[in-house]
DNA sequence: TTGATTAGGAAATGATCGTTCCCTAATTTC
DNA sequence: GAAATTAGGGAACGATCATTTCCTAATCAA
């Protein structure tokens, strides 16, 4: 069981311009460690990553990561954090350009089918899996974990109210019923990703949502 | 539907008549005991959960538990066995009796929706569980994950079908690819369930999802 | 009644876990 | 330069984990 330690400061390594202070400079790089990180705990999740399991694949010694990370705790809310940063710029450009809510909408489904089959697929979300493993464990990584979900949903919302105003969703959705609905699909599919499905499975999936909400 | 499932050895308790051979009889209720055990591993995980939780849990010693389940996994695959086939015959209660495809779809929705909210949602599902923190790291498990999450995509095609034939769904849908995107649906309920949504919210959904299909 | 057999349970065991200690290395500040 | 400060890393520590051992209790077959 986690101790309920207060979050750690240590979610801004890559936002802020490089200011050195005193003291000798930090010989791994923040971001390509976090992404070490952040597939030992996708593929394991967090109680069954060791910090052998971490240090090895981030390639620090277990003293070198207690410095960094002040805890197996504080390593994992930082990789969560770095996570959701990345996901959220992908699916941010891959929307953008996207000028109908349909757009969007198609391009959000196909980017979770897409990470939903096969290997990529198996290696899960971080998100997920943290809902599953941590939700009723750790109050604090919950909190975490209902805020990325939260932001997620409140996406959805503004996407499904612009495909009905530029007449590319149906006009009969129930806005919040629908975001929650698809919110769950998106879930889903990553679980069911895990277990290891055809990318042609999970587009069929994701096309035959897409029929049935245009 | 397919029949008779090849469950392991250690999970018929209440099938057959209760012969008695030589030795000892057993002290407790094999029933009680896995759903004690059952609940444990739904609200933590496989990995979160300690023998001595289970033992506590289960009313047992930590010596007769080794004694009645040989591992902490035997009592994993015993309560997943278990689990698998109370939530079947729940199901099958709740659909029987409903004439049509919509109204067995509607059954299955809201059950869903039932079980992933509040406290009951909390809990989580086994299966849900399972799949996102076992699949990658143990292929027995995985196997009868996958067996069971197999089993419910296709009694939810038959129901699809069945729907379209009577009329009451609609004949758009591409079964196989409409049955994948309902068991990510149900799977999704699960994972948005476990991070405390009101009841409303999750029959909302489901009934969103059964106007998109009618 | 006796022997075989199985269940119940407390205590011990060895491994692994997360974490800390302590020393050395590299940098800034003065 | 020296002092202060921070990073890197290996070894050690206590706790906890899953599992085994060993003894007692209860049943069946004879």
């Amino acid at each position: 069981m986690p101790a309920p330690s207060s979050t750690p400061d240590l979610a801004a390594p890559s936002a802020d311009p490089p200011r050195r202070g005193p003291g000798r400079p930090r010989a791994f790089d923040m971001d390509v460690a976090l992404d070490k990180a952040l597939l030992v705990f996708r593929e394991r999740g967090y109680n069954a990553t060791s910090v052998s399991d971490l240090a090895e694949a981030m390639g620090l010694a277990t003293g070198s990561l207690y410095k960094a990370f002040t805890d197996k705790r504080g390593v994992f809310l930082a990789a969560f954090a770095h996570y959701e940063r990345r996901r959220r710029a992908e699916l941010q450009g891959l929307m953008d350009p996207e000028p109908t809510g349909f757009g969007k909408l198609r391009a959000l489904l196909h980017s979770y089918a897409e990470l939903s089959h096969d290997r990529e697929g198996q290696r899960g979300c971080l998100v997920t899996g943290t809902a599953n493993e941590l939700a009723t464990l750790d109050p604090e990584m919950a909190a975490q974990v209902r805020a990325t979900v939260a932001r997620t949903e409140a996406a959805i919302r503004d996407l499904l109210r612009l495909g009905q105003v530029d007449g590319t969703l149906s006009a009969a959705l129930d806005i919040d019923a629908a975001a929650r609905l698809l919110l769950s699909v998106l879930q889903g599919f990553r679980v069911v990703g895990k277990l290891g499905r055809a990318r042609d499975e999970m587009v069929a999936a994701a096309d035959q949502a897409l029929r049935l909400l245009a």
